[in-house]
DNA sequence: TTGTAAGCGTTATCAG
DNA sequence: CTGATAACGCTTACAA
């Protein structure tokens, strides 16, 4: 068991000096051929790989992301650190994993284990407590340390920075356009509690989209779940609520859900209930995971394109690290660069399946 | 937009010695009352944390956790990312992730990426291409180097480490078990390549069960589909496959299949075929995740408690990494230490749901 | 062409 | 009680 070489070991090793392994290592061409030839053979030899710890402390920065997310057993929040590993990993970066598990104090500590120097930038989506309490000043101390943060799905106005969102609002008005379009009369909507943002807006588009067609939203027609903090879904609940919901509301004829799990687990009330889909019931979800794919009947949803979310949100980190890395850091205050913070929106796509019938 | 604070800032304006300020944080009694009194106050209002670079440097040891498996998302995974974060953190540790994406190449370059000095011990999983090859040099390699190695479900005899696996054997007997019990005459398998060691456990299990009922295994019952390195499902084709499969084998009354996918897809094949579920097909699947318990009907399947299975990983990894550094290394030679690895085998469990018979 | 030394941020050892 | 110094592994002016 030898342990890894350092620059040192080969210098004392090959009987020259510690700055000229390194110099000959990295090509200098202040370094003889000679020397070069043969510090660098006896380096491969030895599989020489610089210490990544001791480049960090020396360059001040570490070449690697923190990503910090509410939970990790969920497709959507897997398919974004996916999309985000994919382009750091191209750039050069490394991905360090931080669970909130949607807790407001674990989210701190998080943050403030790898801002301790672990980490040049995050990649976050705020916990639903953080949400709740409203309290977001852990987020602007790390950006004022001089650490750069990117936002994604579940962002918020008091932080300024980087943003990438879906478009969940357009996605709802899609989705509910579409089930107007196929005939539904009585839409209703399964949604969250207000207090996440997405689920607001994606509230907000059902409202939109119904007004639009000159229909009048009807507040027993939409059911709003409270999940605030049981990260484990109780799914009896969910049944039950929903069940008690439909039998209330008989003539529901169209379910616009904010989540697959809420549209998988109306389709089979509605079956439970007699309910064929899509003929008696047309139903959509919002993000496309495993659960809409492989339902029966397969859903039709709003996808999210999760991927391209973390490669967006990955990239925009990365182009403002190496912009840090460039730019004279005198020339901007910190006014002139609020301005600069960009807000990218990802278009959402609706995709067909059985559980909305098709005319053609 | 201060940067961070530094012991040598906080001595320069205390004007006393960076080595004072050092001992009077860590409450030294080296240090008078008064003097520690005041760098405390100052360094808590400056918000002072150590920089970990510097600590990782200092102490050789980064207490980070490198996790290498072969594809995020994916359900398993996810959930034993969710243990070792979860006992990570606890014992003071972070938890670094790399995804092989199942190539050989990627998951050579991200052990080398993070071997660097990055963590201070890893817990993976073989890529399938890595299995397919089995070219272990650089598990081995990165072991001799004095980096432990856990490794967890796709695990292999060439290489000497701790080990976490899944009763796959077992759990395959015990569902095929349960087929019989259910009057199952003709039982198939829905299986991976052999390559894939819990692919080949898996189908062994099934062998067994039957032979021990007498039964002889049909090699017409059991399909294997060829996933070898195409990633993304390609649904229609696994449909077909599985389609043709059902058509020829007309009396097939049990189907196992060795992971939810195939199962979740056997159950809408047959029912195209017009066969229901339970009454004249039962179904079992492998791995208990969210397409098992939201599929209709839900289906009875060998649940793995992936969760369990990172929790004792990070475990067995962090008593290594805290017993190498208590222990006089000279004590052991690498030969007395061999012996010494664990392997846990996590116990299966079978959950009951609606695709198999109830007897009660 | 090669070597010395400083510095990245800490801690530990040893003098004062 | 306090401070100087070395060391972790590396890069890079600056000397020689």
């Amino acid at each position: 068991m030898k342990r890894k070489i350092t620059l040192k070991q080969i210098a004392r090793e090959l009987d020259v000096s510690i700055s000229t392994v390194s110099k000959a290592l990295s090509n200098s061409k202040e370094i003889s051929e000679d020397t070069t030839q043969k510090i660098q053979a006896f380096a491969k030899l030895y599989n020489y790989k610089p210490n990544n710890i001791a480049l960090s402390l020396k360059n001040r920065k570490t070449k690697t992301i923190g990503i910090l997310i509410p939970e990790i057993v969920h497709h959507f929040f897997s398919t974004v650190i996916r999309g985000i590993e994919l382009v750091a990993n191209r750039r050069g970066y490394n991905v360090i994993v931080g669970l909130s598990n949607e807790s407001f104090t674990k989210e701190i500590i998080n943050m403030e284990m790898l801002a301790n120097g672990s980490i040049d930038g995050f990649i976050l989506s705020i916990s639903k407590e953080t949400l709740l309490k409203q309290d977001y000043h852990h987020f602007n101390a790390t950006i004022n340390q001089g650490m750069p943060i990117v936002m994604f799905d579940r962002v918020v106005n008091e932080v300024d920075c980087d943003k990438v969102i879906v478009d969940d609002f357009n996605g709802s008005v899609k989705a509910v356009n579409k089930l107007i379009e196929n005939n539904c009369k009585n839409i209703a909507l399964i949604t969250t509690m207000d207090y996440v943002s997405v689920g607001r807006l994606r509230t907000q588009g059902y409202i939109e989209a119904l007004e639009s067609h000159k229909i009048i939203a009807d507040p027993n027609l939409i059911l709003k779940i409270d999940d605030s903090l049981d990260v484990e879904n109780h799914l009896e609940d969910l049944e039950l609520e929903i069940e008690q919901f439909f039998k209330i509301n008989g003539s529901i004829d169209g379910v616009f859900a904010v989540n697959e799990l809420y549209a998988v687990t109306a389709m089979k009330v509605a079956r439970k209930l007699g309910l064929s889909i899509p003929d008696n019931i047309q139903v959509i979800g919002f993000t496309d995971g495993v659960l809409s794919k492989h339902a029966t009947p397969s859903l039709t949803t709003v996808s999210q394109h999760g991927q391209k979310i973390g490669e967006q949100a990955a990239n925009l980190l990365i182009d403002r690290l190496v912009a840090a890395d460039t730019e004279d850091d005198q020339y901007f205050t910190n006014d002139e660069r609020k301005s600069d913070f960009i807000k990218v929106v990802i278009e959402t796509e609706i995709i067909e399946r059985e559980s909305t019938k098709q005319f053609r």
